[in-house]
DNA sequence: CTGAAAGCGCTTACAG
DNA sequence: CTGAAAGCGCTTACAG
């Protein structure tokens, strides 16, 4: 077995508790029994265990990390930042794959709630109440998600459509479109919310709003067919798998980005910089946002003065590559052009 | 406080003792005391203290899972089936990132050791000497590497290599590239291994080694110019993001896949089908690889019959797509084009 | 078949 | 400043 407390102290020649005490609370140990005890333990390779230690102060030391879906790179980046994040504070993390089944994701959550100290939620599925009865049983941080007041770490969505907005606007598009998201999807609501936001401030623009659509590539071809008949110059995608899809769609029927039309993305996920053209998209810090839901769970957890605070949206921003480019000629010379199938927008 | 067992033989009117048995060791329980203790449980929610548990087991019902970089789409997918696969045997597990370094591999190791019934180590940087180090402190089992009578599980990349190799033959390929990947990648040196082997069964055919690149798309890009000059007319790529990146350096050089030069990888990550040709590569189970790993690992945390077994390489298979097509006539035309960058190896 | 008791490795009042 | 003792929630011989 390992070396436990006791062979410590009968090597050291002091009690346990003095042990324990040099290890945990040096200040209320001698300077030379502690020297001698840390030199001790250190030397034997002791390592607490946690559990015993758990038993006790009713703290884990351990988070748990629920995520849909870990071949999302999404996920996998949240995942990296909360790790280290966690490993610099001390807490080990338990990670949990839901498969996008709010089944699973209830099971999961309850069965993690026993063994760590508070669980960082990537919730997708889930309904409202679900969501709030797992928050009642722990504390819980949600991630990409708002809700009541669950403390939660989001990033702007709102801000970064309207930077992909001026930006298309300014390179002269008038008629741009938007590929919703799933209808389910708290991101999609938001950049939709925000998409329709700007559409009523700006009457001269002609906004349509195309879908909903799988947010996978998938997504985009369907997506592509409606962009063309719309007669949008430019394409605001609900994601960078979508946006992928949407360019490869263009190029099946004969088109190009940005040639014919300009295709956004949202992400920034490693594909982006891997297809032809690179793709324009708004970048979400992820890592980041694993980091700070670290930190506003620990602030929970350990009960200090940033407990329950509200965390302000994490900035984002735009990426500009080659997907999107000037508005072409041709919709200046049919400024009557008609959408087949739209839903129509502007100034309402 | 969460319920306890005392609450719960309270609530059902017998000792602690029992109402552990009925839920541990039900076949010591009378039928009537059993099925009482049981509801009484299940009614409160009580669910056992792994923890205390584990105190006296000696087993904590959780297991490890070491990884280099949780944003590589590789470790993402062995990581969902280390996941399903743990919980569906009711373990938990820890997650660590380390971040492509030996230092915090054998850090987060050992920290981990204590805490874990064992550990699944997906380690690229680490020497041979720490790994052995690693495996003589608690149950680990490697993934993706081979190591001395450490249980491992591991891909069958010569196969996948003599598949693609029989591939760009049949359509015609007499002049073939490996662009090699890092040299400490222990996946690198195996398909290396079987490049060289094909080269000296195949006398008649011109193999070249490139390289060695990193494994990134910027590795495509060097590779690119290299495979260029060889005058080969097909290159088969470490991975897919090398194959992504030598493509588009192709292109860059007025070249196009796989009209001058065929391109494969290795991987089958999700960005093949998202990038234009799509990619030609070998599928690695990756999900199936974590599954494995786990039942590995508690063969020989649980004393099962398998423990310390030596498991077959998983088998792998090509994918054929875009990027590989029939040999240019031009590669026919010049038989006697001498490459300028490159090691010769056929007929060694 | 069931219960009382010991004990897993630790922390923390409580004495001294 | 240090040690003996209690106890965290559980399991498991040991009696009965």
């Amino acid at each position: 077995m390992a070396v436990t407390i006791r062979d410590v102290a009968k090597a050291a020649g002091v009690s346990i508790s003095t042990v324990s005490r040099a290890l945990a609370a040096p200040e209320q140990v001698a300077e030379a029994t502690r020297v001698h005890v840390q030199e001790t333990a250190r030397a034997m390779g002791y390592r607490p265990n946690r559990a015993a230690r758990g038993l006790i102060t009713g703290r884990t030391g351990s988070i748990g990390l629920v995520v849909p879906d870990l071949e999302n790179p999404f996920f996998g980046s949240v995942c990296k930042g909360v790790q280290a994040r966690a490993r610099a504070a001390g807490y080990a993390v338990f990670i949990a794959d839901t498969d996008e089944d709010p089944m699973v994701e209830a099971e999961v959550v309850r069965s993690l709630a026993k063994q760590v100290d508070g669980v960082i939620l990537c919730s997708v599925r889930s309904t409202d109440a679900d969501v709030e009865h797992f928050a009642a049983e722990s504390p819980i941080v949600l991630v990409n998600r708002k809700l009541g007041d669950i403390p939660s770490i989001t990033f702007d969505n709102g801000g970064g459509l309207r930077s992909v907005m001026a930006h298309l606007v300014a390179l002269g598009h008038r008629k741009i479109a938007y590929a919703a998201g799933p209808v389910t999807s708290w991101s999609n609501s938001e950049r939709t919310a925000a998409f329709r936001a700007f559409a009523f401030e700006s009457p001269d623009l002609d906004l349509v709003e195309l879908g909903n659509f799988p947010p996978f590539f998938s997504g985009g071809i369907q997506a592509g067919d409606l962009a063309i008949a719309s007669g949008a110059t430019a394409v605001v995608s609900f994601n960078d798998l979508v946006a992928v899809g949407l360019i490869d769609r263009l190029r099946q029927r004969g088109l190009s980005a940005p040639h014919d039309i300009s295709v956004a993305g949202f992400d920034n996920v490693p594909v982006s910089t891997l297809v032809w053209p690179n793709l324009t998209t708004v970048d979400f810090p992820r890592v980041q946002m694993g980091r700070a839901s670290v930190d506003l769970l620990l602030d929970t957890v350990l009960e200090r003065a940033g407990a329950g605070r509200v965390v302000p949206d994490i900035p984002v921003e735009l990426i500009v590559r080659q997907s999107t480019g000037v508005a072409p000629v041709r919709a200046i010379e049919r400024p009557d052009d008609r959408p087949i199938l739209q839903t129509q927008l502007s100034g309402t």
